[in-house]
Formats: structure tokens, C-alpha cells, sequence
DNA sequence: CCGAGGATTAGCGTATACGTTAAATTATGC
DNA sequence: GCATAATTTAACGTATACGCTAATCCTCGG
């Protein structure tokens, strides 16, 4: 059953696990709405619809749920949790949190020039994608800055919560990122924050990041309280 | 992560699930060094140990890795992370971060009756813990005290990250209350904090937060790293 | 027509079976 | 002797089986 070579070409597959291919599957299909919130699925037909028994699918949705994506409730199955404004709230002020620390620790360590560049690489995409309006463009160099940051503050733990949360409010990205004005500010304030890094001036790398996390947080979240959607 | 909190109330054992009884199992004998740092244990063993069949303890220790006490291995079973110190750095750093923010969070709404009662029964335990040398007792008080922080500030989030990443700083803290300096200094700064909280100086209350949290992380891994235990 | 109680069903929790494969062990050639 | 190849072993990953129980459906008395 398992095994049984399905060898076509010398690509580096790794064999992927069945729980692994489940988890990435239903996690992907949350993040992109096919499984949108509220969507609700038993065991035996998430297993059907990936094609494999419920064993390894149980043990990606335990997963999942420990990611806060999904609940599971005996007898009615996994539940694609709604996001509501106040999840929202949680999210942004937990990335917050996080960030902010994550900006004084790399501000008080001297970065590495990988570091560097990668954040800088990032800033300039964004400012490229922003003048030619590309708002995917946009939302995909933002997210590496971030996560750049993340990675290159020398606490992984720090790095794996504010990978979490952020999934976790994805969804709600994925509608702000149209509703909201045009990043002008965010662009300016990371530019901010990394030059901030660069002096060695963690304090006020920190201050310039805690302000710009407050105040999307603040744009995005009225946005969403605004539209009313009725669940995310 | 914790997703969401188990049901932990209610007194009448509501027949506790098989995977819910080897998950508390593990983790208390993980927590307690019945299980040391770098201990090993096949999932039939631990199977064994609790008498029951590997599914519940294979949910469980799936749980238990998220949490980041053990990593599985196939084929070497499950191993209790040890604590370098480079681990309780980066613990002591989120808890900063995450509580600091949830001091904030506090400051700015106004706590409840309830709130501010928790914390202050859990500071006057502190103060009489001291006054009567009984470290455990303190040690205990002053958890309820970060503990009712984190309930109070609002953010679920917040408080399952600290509880989540306290949970893995556990066993140094047990090692750290005997060889640590009379905790007088953080009682009369958990003083501070509530102070300012109650006068809805958040800006205050995060500030001395923060402080209070650099300073005790500066003593326990100074400790830590000066007493060199081969492994924690 | 509606609610209570019993019968039915279905989904999960758990145990168990089993093939795969990495690790360990033995055998073999140099 | 030692490194390498063949063999054996054992642990896991996954599938499957099955009983328990909560949810649903049905029956029946009010």
C-alpha cells in the first residue's frame, strides 16, 4: 500500500508523511477559504477528500487545533474557526507584543549583513511593488520583512508564536489588504525601524515599531468592524 | 500552542479521556523530573507505563511536542527536551514581551473587582509566603500573581502563550527559587505594578513590568549559568 | 400538536494489525 | 582486523476493527 515506488524522475521528493501531506492540505485549504470559516467536516471525509484513512488525519488536526484553526468537537467533526473582531484585536496586539520585542532584541545584538539585506531586500520590493500597485506584490514583501525580523532576532520561540498568530489572522488579511488605504505610512515606518537597527538605537527601533503595529492594527481592525462581514 | 484551554473545573471526574489522562500524565512527570531532561521513552513504553494502548499516547505526545517539552523521533521514541541556556534566554524574553503587553492590556481597561482582587490576595500570600521563608508557597503565590495578569489583561491568546512557555521554563524555576536571593525585591515591584495598574497609569505599569522581568531574568540565568547543571 | 422516553444510528475514541524501513547485527571480502 | 554488504529486528506510520455514547429519530401519551 504504502510504499509501492511511485518513482517517476530523481526529484527531491522526501517522501512526505501522510500527516504531513494532511496537515499542509487542510491547512492550506483554510488559509485560502476552500475550507472557509464555520466550514465544518467529519474525520471520515476530510480522509476521503485527501485520500487516506482518518488516522493521520486526526493527528493533523490535532495539530491544527493546537494552531487555534480549527476546533474539533466529538461527534461533529473539525470546525474552521470564524474570526471575530475581537480575535482580531487578540492577534494584532499579541503580534504586537511579539514583534516589538523581537525589533529591540535585534537592535541591541549587532544584525548580521544577511540580516540585513534580507530586510532590505524586503523594504525595497515593497516600495517597488507599492509604485507599480501591486498590492499581492506588496502583502508578500511586507510579510517577508516581517518575518525577517522575526528570524533574525535570535529567539526562535519568538519566531514560531508570531508565525502562529499571523497565520491565524491571515484570512483577514487576505480582505484588509483591499479595503485599506495604500501602505504609504507602512513602507516609511519600516524604513524607519531598520534604520533605527542600523544605529544601534534599539530603543527607538522599538518605540517606531510598537507605533506602526498600534496604528495598523487600529486601521485594520475598524476596517473589519466598518464592513460587518459576518463571519472571516 | 494551546488553542483553546481544556475543561479543567467541575470536581465529579468526568471519566477523563484516555489521551487527556496520558497528556497530564506525561506532563506532570515531565514537569516534576520523573521523566529527567533528555529522557527517552518509546511510545510503547509510555504505552505501558500508562497502561494504555499507543493511539492515546501517540495524541498526546503530539500535543506535548507542539508544546515544545518533547520532540518525537521516529524510531527513538520521545525525547524531554533539555533546557540550555540559551533556551531560558529566549523564555524569559517572551514572557517578558507577552506580559508586558498584558500589563498594558490591564492598564488601559479598567480590571474588574475580581481582577484586582486575585492579584492582590496572590501579593499578600507573596508578602507572608516571605515573611515566613516558605519558598514553595511564594514560588506558588507568585505565579497566581503572572497568572492573574495574564487572565485579567483580555487576551486569551496572550495568556495561553505565557502559560505555554512558562510550562517549559518549569523545571529551572524549581532549581532557581533555592539558590536565588530572598525574593524581596520582586514582591515590592509586583506592588508597584498593581499600583500603577489600579491608577490606570499603563504606561507606568508596563514600564515597571518590564523591568521587573529584566531583572529577574538577569539573576536566573546568571544563576543558571554560573552553577552549570550539565543539563536541565 | 407537542413533549418525554425509548430505540436507532453514527461518529469518535481506542485497540489492534500490519507493512515499511531505519537501525542493529551478522556475515563477507579485502 | 576492518570496512562493507546482507540479514534480521523492531519501531513507527497507517489502516482497520469495534464498542460506547451522544445525537437523532420514532413512538406514544398528554
Amino acid at each position: 500500500m504504502a510504499g509501492t515506488a511511485r518513482q517517476n524522475t530523481v526529484s527531491p521528493t522526501p517522501a512526505l508523511s501522510r500527516v504531513e501531506h494532511a496537515y499542509r492540505e487542510v491547512k492550506a485549504r483554510i488559509l485560502t477559504n476552500r475550507y472557509p470559516p464555520g466550514f465544518r467536516a467529519l474525520e471520515q471525509e476530510v480522509a476521503e477528500d485527501l485520500g487516506v484513512s482518518r488516522t493521520p488525519v486526526r493527528e493533523a488536526l490535532i495539530r491544527l487545533e493546537n494552531e487555534g484553526l480549527v476546533r474539533l468537537i466529538p461527534r461533529r467533526g473539525m470546525h474552521v474557526l470564524p474570526l471575530a473582531p475581537s480575535d482580531m484585536r487578540e492577534i494584532y496586539e499579541v503580534l504586537t507584543a511579539v514583534e516589538t520585542m523581537a525589533v529591540e532584541l535585534l537592535g541591541k545584538r549587532k544584525p548580521t549583513a544577511d540580516d540585513l539585506s534580507a530586510l532590505e531586500q524586503a523594504l525595497d520590493d515593497m516600495d517597488a511593488a507599492l509604485a507599480s500597485d501591486d498590492l499581492e506584490t506588496w502583502a508578500d514583501a511586507d510579510d517577508r520583512f516581517h518575518r525577517a525580523l522575526l528570524e533574525a532576532c535570535g529567539n526562535s520561540r519568538l519566531a514560531a508564536i508570531a508565525n502562529t498568530v499571523r497565520d491565524q489572522g491571515h484570512r483577514a488579511r487576505l480582505i484588509t489588504l483591499r479595503l485599506r488605504p495604500r501602505p504609504v505610512r507602512s513602507n516609511k515606518e519600516h524604513r524607519e525601524v531598520l534604520d533605527a537597527i542600523k544605529a544601534g538605537d534599539w530603543a527607538r527601533a522599538r518605540q517606531m515599531h510598537y507605533k506602526h503595529r498600534i496604528r495598523t492594527s487600529e486601521t485594520l481592525t475598524d476596517i473589519l468592524e466598518q464592513y460587518q462581514f459576518p463571519q472571516l
